[in-house]
RNA sequence: CGGGCCGUAGCGCAGCUUGGUAGCGCGCCUGAAUGGGGUUCAGGAGGUCGGGAGUUCGAAUCUCCCCGGCCCGACCA
């Protein structure tokens, strides 16, 4: 490629509407533009990096014995009816001309276990099947560029197998491509823990890549390797004794007072961590107390995994009062016989603690948990907080800001049921087959690599992934020895396959410069009559900025030298 | 879904308070010089001021409605 006959549309400035590093830097080095919100075309060079994630992926999965497909994006209602995702508030829908709905497929597990009620023996398992789709999901707030985005390409896999071994084995498969997917992709991701959401199934892991762009927050142990989302996170507390407390709580009047630090503050009141913090819930429609520590966190998450149920809201001002008869502020779980109650663990057995009485402007004290509350379940449903110990090891843990890239699921027979895929098992009989589902955002993975790799002049591909693997550029295009020396080199590399562009543009050499960095061409080759008078060119390292001049006849042989080293 | 901000040339912005027929920087085109880090000079093209309605002799500017975009929070498969 010709640099002067390629779209790269350069901008000096940063675009007005971009926060994030990657999405500056994609839009500013010609890779992406913005059509609507969330939603980007991907110019040619966008492409390019996009193809060679696409490949890598590729080559994972091709070694765990992935087969590709692809299926539509367009789907007919029906099949998502059988599931129960009709529902789902992503999914776009739309009519046709007889007026029969259809969706805009935001994931395919329906399709492909639509597809797998042709397999009939287990014989024919295990079976993992990909593709690569565009995917549309009707996101709320689309933002930070290719981060979160409403059409997007997904690499979405299932796996098909007729035992939960099969399945463990295949999730297993999958965690290890994974690993080795973003590791060539220049990606150190934290593989955490994750809840499940609605997805359903039985366990779910997702790879993080740390980015201040991000959106889920993962507790990490430094020590020992332990790592959860946010939503799922535990970690250990120390002891705290309380006094043994008066005999029975005590009301007191708390005039104006409805927070958790008005009452540490206020004279008779608690510190936080001996008040109960009492939130009011509508879980699937019914009411429920959630207590936890006054200086502790809700996850509704948490609350959600813990009680089974699909949604959770916090409960309105009108439904807290005809329910507690107080307002927000002043509530409390003693007494309460006929709300479901549940409570965090870190309550256990805890005593002379206040909370609100259920009547505005009165607290109570001297609360005990084990006496005074009656608590149906016990679950976790605090948020972990930088600093707190490690559930596995004790150490301090530490809580990053990340972006998911990836997430493995084993899904179980809710998608096989839900659409009849069954094989006949070793004894003859009919079985669903167990799933698994795996993803991996395209464009978010380049997005993140972007976030990782960049510096005050721009993108720092790794080779793997560069548009480019190496620019020549000629730094007088009008010096005929430069251009004839330049146009050599080129056409060598490309005789040798590297990804080359000669950037034979009649720009100052500055602009080149700098437009090579910016769109972040691993290698570059400057060829000018400087350099040549000695029988010298420019190797140029755009990671750790490395020059030093190389004989021009064997800049090519360097460069391809340098690419093939760090091809993975 | 709550809160805030913004839509004027390809990009980044000024003009709006106080209405008078649109401007700056970069980019783009032509010519010349220059050629190892966004060079310089001269000339030039480019705008239904997001859309509609209204007020007015006159609207980028005032009023109303609509559309779009960004940020914070909530949510997120």
């Amino acid at each position: 490629m010709r640099w002067s006959q390629a779209f790269i549309p350069t901008l000096r400035d940063d675009p007005a509407d971009a926060e994030a590093a990657s999405h500056k830097l994609l839009v500013r080095g010609g890779f992406i533009r913005q059509l609507m919100a969330g939603v980007y075309s991907q110019l040619p060079l966008g492409l390019r990096v996009h193809a060679k994630i696409e490949g890598i992926i590729r080559e994972e999965l091709a070694k765990i014995g992935g087969q590709e497909f692809s299926l539509p994006s367009l789907l007919p209602s029906d099949i998502l009816e059988k599931s129960g995702r009709i529902g789902v508030d992503v999914l776009f829908s739309l009519k046709d001309r007889h007026g029969a709905t259809a969706c805009l497929g935001f994931t395919h597990e329906e399709i492909f276990a639509w597809l797998a009620r042709e397999l009939r023996s287990y014989k024919q398992l295990p079976q993992i099947w990909f593709q690569f789709q565009t995917k549309f999901r009707d996101e709320e707030r689309p933002k930070s560029g290719l981060l979160r985005v409403r059409e997007f390409v997904m690499k979405d896999s299932y796996s098909f197998d007729a035992t939960s071994e099969g399945l463990d084995y295949a999730f297993q498969q999958h965690f290890e491509a994974y690993r080795k997917i973003f590791e060539r992709c220049g990606l150190d991701t934290l593989a955490v823990e994750a809840s499940s959401g609605s997805m359903g199934g039985s366990e779910s892991i997702e790879f993080m890549v740390e980015t201040t762009a991000g959106e889920d927050w993962v507790v990490s142990c430094a020590a020992c390797g332990y790592a959860a989302n946010v939503e799922k996170a535990t970690s250990l507390l120390g002891p705290i004794s309380d006094e043994a407390g008066p005999e029975a709580p005590e009301k007191f009047a708390t005039p104006g007072v409805h927070t958790i630090e008005e009452i540490a503050a206020f004279e008779g009141g608690a510190p936080a961590d001996c008040q109960i913090k009492t939130l009011v819930y509508v879980v699937d429609d019914q009411l429920t107390l959630a207590l936890l520590r006054g200086d502790h966190a809700l996850v509704e998450q948490k609350l959600l995994d813990g009680t089974g149920a699909t949604a959770a809201r916090p409960a309105g001002a009108d439904e807290i009062q005809g329910a507690l008869g107080a307002s927000a502020g002043s509530l409390g779980a003693v007494g309460v016989s006929d709300l479901r109650v549940v409570a965090d663990p870190a309550l256990t057995g805890r005593k002379n603690l206040v909370t609100g009485a259920n009547e505005d402007g009165f607290h109570l004290r001297g609360v005990s948990m084990e006496r005074d509350i009656r608590v149906d379940e016990w679950m976790d449903l605090r948020e972990v907080t930088e600093g707190e110990a490690c559930p596995l090891c004790e150490a301090e843990l530490a809580v990053r800001k990340t972006a998911e890239v990836g997430h493995i699921f084993k899904l179980g027979t809710k998608y096989s049921e839900a659409l009849g895929a069954q094989v006949l098992d070793k004894n003859g009989k009919q079985v669903p087959i167990i799933m698994g589902s795996y993803g991996i955002g395209v464009g978010r993975a380049m997005a993140a690599i972007v976030e990782r790799w960049n510096d005050d002049n721009g993108i720092i591909w790794p080779v793997n992934v560069a548009p480019f693997e190496v620019v020549v550029t000629v730094v007088n295009p009008k010096d005929v020895e430069s251009s004839e020396a330049g146009q050599r080199i080129y056409e060598q590399l490309l005789g040798d396959g590297i990804d080359v562009v000669l950037d034979d543009r009649d720009e100052r050499p500055g602009v080149k410069f700098k437009d090579a960095e910016l769109v972040g061409i691993p290698y570059r080759i400057t060829v000018g009559p400087k350099g040549l008078a000695n029988g010298k060119v420019e190797f140029f390292r755009r990671r750790g900025a490395e020059k030093r001049d190389v004989d021009v006849h064997k800049a090519a042989d360097v460069v391809q030298n340098a690419v093939l080293e760090e091809r993975r």
